[in-house]
DNA sequence: ATACAAGTTAAAGTGAACTTGAGATCAAGA
DNA sequence: TCTTGATCTCAAGTTCACTTTAACTTGTAT
């Protein structure tokens, strides 16, 4: 039962590809120390910080996002249960946000396009405010 | 009132950006006919069509599966209410299944997170179905 | 000692959904 | 008529989250 962790086993053990976890690295997500080879030596904690990021994704928060997240956490030591669960407050309510507009989405299904009126003027399905300000991939604004 | 209407009129219409607009008709989402000039018009209806597009895209639906929602209208009538009542069937479904996902990513906020056993050989958070044959960003796969 | 698996880097490629830029043409009001 | 704003095409650029490739180096089992 050793200590520290290869890549490989990093990888196998969370599902995330080794390219991936190189990629995070860079982006500073997560460390490793190195051996004189060069080779990354993870501790065994790294799996709880790569749950984290895998879960923080599957709620829709960016690499950036997570990388803020995961950079509250101390510094000096190890985190501490209470230390992961303040970095998830919060959550619980972006989360509610966005079942919540499923369900307004859900309700237009039948109430919009059922009743004939789906029109962007009259029917104000997709949420505004979720919508201003996004980056990336899909339309960028919301006009009223 | 004109029957028909330029990209300029549909962007402000819509909220879409004109380039956006072109974007979906080279993707043959939307099409328009064209003047002399080669200026696009567009039928009244096609608001109702980039409505159903991002309406669509809040739900999670990629272009190409838009696409093939769009290709089950009529072409050779204008589509009726069932028309478009009948597309978004299904979708309910697809909802639903995020909506649950969501709720039990939120229970593993305090749960495990909180409980101190987030890890991924124990805990299953992400869904590993809606994972497997993903695409683009994000990790790729899950082992079990 | 020799395979061969596993690790390293840096740079380039991928796919989705657009946006931006360049250079040219078109339409409409003063 | 002039000028201003809208539109056109086509190619290239952007962001995100990675993956792939190439060319090497290490670690380990036999």
């Amino acid at each position: 039962m050793e200590k520290v962790i290869t890549i490989g086993e990093a990888a196998r053990r969370s599902g995330v590809a080794a390219s991936a976890l190189r990629f995070y690295e860079e982006r500073g997500l997560i460390s490793s120390e190195r051996r004189g080879s060069g080779h990354r030596r993870y501790p065994r904690s790294v799996l709880r910080r790569i749950a984290f990021i895998v879960f923080a994704q599957r709620i829709g928060l960016s690499l950036d996002e997570i990388g803020a997240e995961l950079a509250k956490l101390p510094a000096d030591r190890a985190p501490t249960r209470s230390d992961w669960s303040q970095l998830s407050r919060g959550w619980a309510a972006r989360i509610d946000r966005r079942i919540a507009e499923l369900a307004r989405l859900k309700a237009g299904l039948t109430e919009c396009i059922g009743c004939g009126c789906l029109s962007l003027d009259r029917c104000r399905l997709a949420n505004p405010e979720d919508r201003a300000g996004r980056h990336g991939p899909g339309p960028r604004y919301w006009v009223g």
